[in-house]
DNA sequence: AGGACGGTATCGTGATCACAAAATGACGGC
DNA sequence: GCCGTCATTTTGTGATCACGATACCGTCCT
């Protein structure tokens, strides 16, 4: 993985060194930057951003402490590879905290926020014209976590950041398919608004609660995970990697 | 804060001091070793455990990340105050997540694991009889992770436990206050394995909700929270510090 | 050709040090 | 008597180093 491929950080180098290390690597997580499995090495990353190991080595514990990566017994910090299993788990965590964000924000949304949702919704639908996953992806977050944020609940929102911080590997490599849903699972996300507008927050989490079962069953169907048997036919080609995802650079070793 | 007072590691010293650091730490978090406000000092910690500063630094900044402590923007991390707000949220967190674990769990509970959690509620009453709050709390907990753990969730049962972390504190300076909540609440526990037993992971879900509910308004009605104002005569008495917590040996520099 | 083996490069851990920022405590002035 | 100010101490950060463990890769043997 090359130095580039790290979001710079447009910070004030006033930040701690292992501040910045930190959000680089998290923004690079649910970018999609590195793929389910790569190692993260503390030296490479030290090496790649210029610094000691020590920030490195700071940064990824307090990712691996929220779950964002995993650590083999060595110690090496390795992108988590969803199972089946963890992946229908956290579905359901979210199934039950972000209608509960939701129901905390509906009485606190005010007109302003609720202009704000509704102009995001409309670049929502601009971004799925455009064919652009990455882009759809990342207003479909925005929407949501806007939502979410006006709850006014630092831990609720750190515990849903958490659980997508994991999820954001596998979603880069679900964009396509993401993408080609069926357009109707996109209007819930105005029928959430039409719900909040009437100030029935209960009806829009219930609505929410719904999409995410939606998706998760979508993905679950059409996405392969660790641990999966590999297709029959393309096993041989594609070498037990068992992935054949093709853009990527080769001698992807991460850091 | 005394040397003697972080609980002992009784590991083999095979694992890293990090982990055996953390574990300590974490450990002496839940069991109240530390009043919330106390300042955990990276040094301190490392020469009352007498290791570098290093593994101290590393296990701090994990409980942060798990925000199991606070960090102040010098650096210094803090046991968290809670105030009444972020208790109110963890609360309507707890509240959707612990059904969830007990509706996860309820299809996977066997004779032998329901019979365990049988015994562990007659402990419980024999726990509330002790007078012993902090045994009392102790079965209690005991009692709803093994539930919760069979759930065979991961994930889950970490957001769980970090709640619980972070909760410590709080729930040390209420055991006497606790104790004293009327005994029909304690019966809640027995109504959830009945539940079970008859396979009705529903009810015993909605049993449990109520219960946090119910648990939750008594301790905001019966406790003092970080930034209630101080009780108009005593504070004249007590200083401004407010709290009138007695047992405490003066001079709580923490570490 | 496939699998086990060994050597080498790399890894994480933890100690020590230097430095700058912050907290602490005492002193003097209002 | 109370508050602001300054010097001292303590704090967190980050760099560097040594050490033991691990993983990787080419080679050899079967």
């Amino acid at each position: 993985m090359l130095i580039s491929t790290i979001p710079d950080p447009a910070e004030p180098a006033t930040l701690p060194l292992e501040e910045q290390t930190y959000r680089r690597l998290r923004q690079a997580l649910v970018e999609g930057v590195f793929a389910p499995g790569d190692k993260l090495s503390i030296r490479r990353i030290a090496e790649a951003l210029g610094t000691s190991p020590m920030p490195a080595r700071t940064a990824l514990r307090r990712l691996a402490a929220e779950q964002a990566v995993d650590v083999m017994p060595s110690g090496t910090a390795v992108v988590p590879r969803l199972t089946r299993e963890a992946f229908q788990e956290m579905a359901a965590i979210r199934a039950a905290l972000e209608p509960l964000a939701i129901r905390l924000a509906a009485p606190r949304l005010g007109a302003p926020t609720l202009q704000r949702l509704q102009a995001m919704l409309d670049e929502h639908a601009a971004a799925r014209a455009s064919g652009q996953p990455e882009y759809f992806l990342r207003v479909d977050r925005d929407f949501l976590f806007a939502l979410y944020r006006a709850a006014e609940a630092p831990t609720l929102i750190g515990m849903i950041e958490a659980l997508w911080l994991r999820r954001g590997p596998l979603f880069w490599e679900a964009r396509w398919v993401l993408m080609a849903r069926p357009a109707e699972a996109a209007h819930r996300h105005g029928q959430i608004l039409d719900a909040l507008r009437r100030g029935d927050g209960e009806a829009a989490a219930r609505e929410l609660e719904g999409e995410i079962t939606d998706a998760t069953s979508f993905l679950l169907a059409e996405m392969r995970f660790a641990g999966d048997p590999a297709p029959a036919g393309l096993a041989a080609l594609a070498g037990k990697r068992g992935a054949s995802r093709p853009p990527r650079p080769l001698q992807r070793r991460a850091f």
